[in-house]
DNA sequence: CTATCAATCGATAGCGATTTTCACTTAATT
DNA sequence: AATTAAGTGAAAATCGCTATCGATTGATAG
């Protein structure tokens, strides 16, 4: 490999790291959820910590298998809305910004995209230097690299706009 | 606009660029077909002929709005079938590789994802590099860029077995 | 140009993921 | 402990997508 300037660095991250990321999180919850004027239910608390044991990114289904061991009266439903609660909530994320309905796109060289958070509009984008990170078998613990699609958040104008006037319920 | 004092490499594509680039894919389509195997539809050309002309990354619905000004009887069924179809010939893309379901994640720090294309795992990842891009309002065209997600795929130890037994022969 | 056969298409039923509805708890506040 | 607002479970409704099945169309040989 020749040598770079700028080899990026990427990392996995640790279990250690996890595991104390999680213990804070947990402990911190009821405060923030009060800070929110979230009830802390024991619904809440179960999908969180499935969540922050969850080394992957589960889907809803996964959740909820996880947590009927501990809740076994637990519904779907509540998992679903739960897990959107607490994206709302800033407690969690969701890795699929864009899964309501698959997007295709025309353009298959490789190229990268800017999303609103707001009304899901996509805009194609080219990051050359992201590239570099893949050339010829690159890995990263057990896996090896074939390409990255860079997933920039954004608000649009348009969005920027409507979002400074109703902060409040509208959907998203 | 905003006084930048530093302009990352992040460039939106043109007008121009994609002007271009959908006159060869038109022009290419006929012959590419053949190659593949793959009949040559007035469907199959209005749905390409839609993408390429979408500026966004339009959902089966939305192509179906479109072709269906060209191709008053075409069903909403056709239209995904060839969406499927064009993009396992290699002629467009899906952008939301993980869109089946929801898929949550704990972590609410800024990180990123290494995705097997196979079964679908997803690691998280730190690479702090991607971050700076993102401070204090960038601005991409219309865009305040708020922050990014870095989506690598790649195929996991486990799928690269697989992969390698019991795949005969993959054209990229 | 036409006959033939296989691939593709349109309409619709079906399915899985998610959301909504509503009567009934439970949590937070007083 | 009582009040009130929020949250929950169960079931039904919705939404995106896929499978099925005749009808139609494209490609090729004649």
């Amino acid at each position: 490999m020749p040598p770079r300037t700028h080899e990026p660095r990427l990392q996995l991250l640790s279990e250690q790291w996890r595991e104390r990321y999680r213990s804070r999180r947990m402990a911190d919850f009821v405060t923030r959820c009060r800070e929110k004027g979230l009830a802390v239910t024991p619904q809440r608390v179960a999908i969180l910590k499935a969540l922050l044991t969850s080394g992957d990114h589960p889907s809803a289904e996964e959740i909820y298998t996880k947590v009927r061991a501990e809740q076994p009266m637990i519904s779907l439903a509540t998992v679903h809305r739960t897990l959107e609660t607490l994206c709302e909530a800033g407690e969690a994320g969701k890795v699929t910004l864009l899964h309501d309905a698959a997007r295709y796109d025309g353009n298959t060289d490789s190229h990268h995209h800017v999303v609103c958070i707001r009304c899901h509009r996509v805009c194609d984008l080219e990051a050359p230097q992201f590239d570099r990170l893949f050339k010829d078998g690159a890995t990263l613990g057990e896996f090896v690299l074939l390409d990255c699609s860079v997933e920039i958040r954004a608000l649009c104008k348009r969005c920027r706009k409507a979002a400074a006037t109703s902060m409040h319920h509208r959907d998203s």
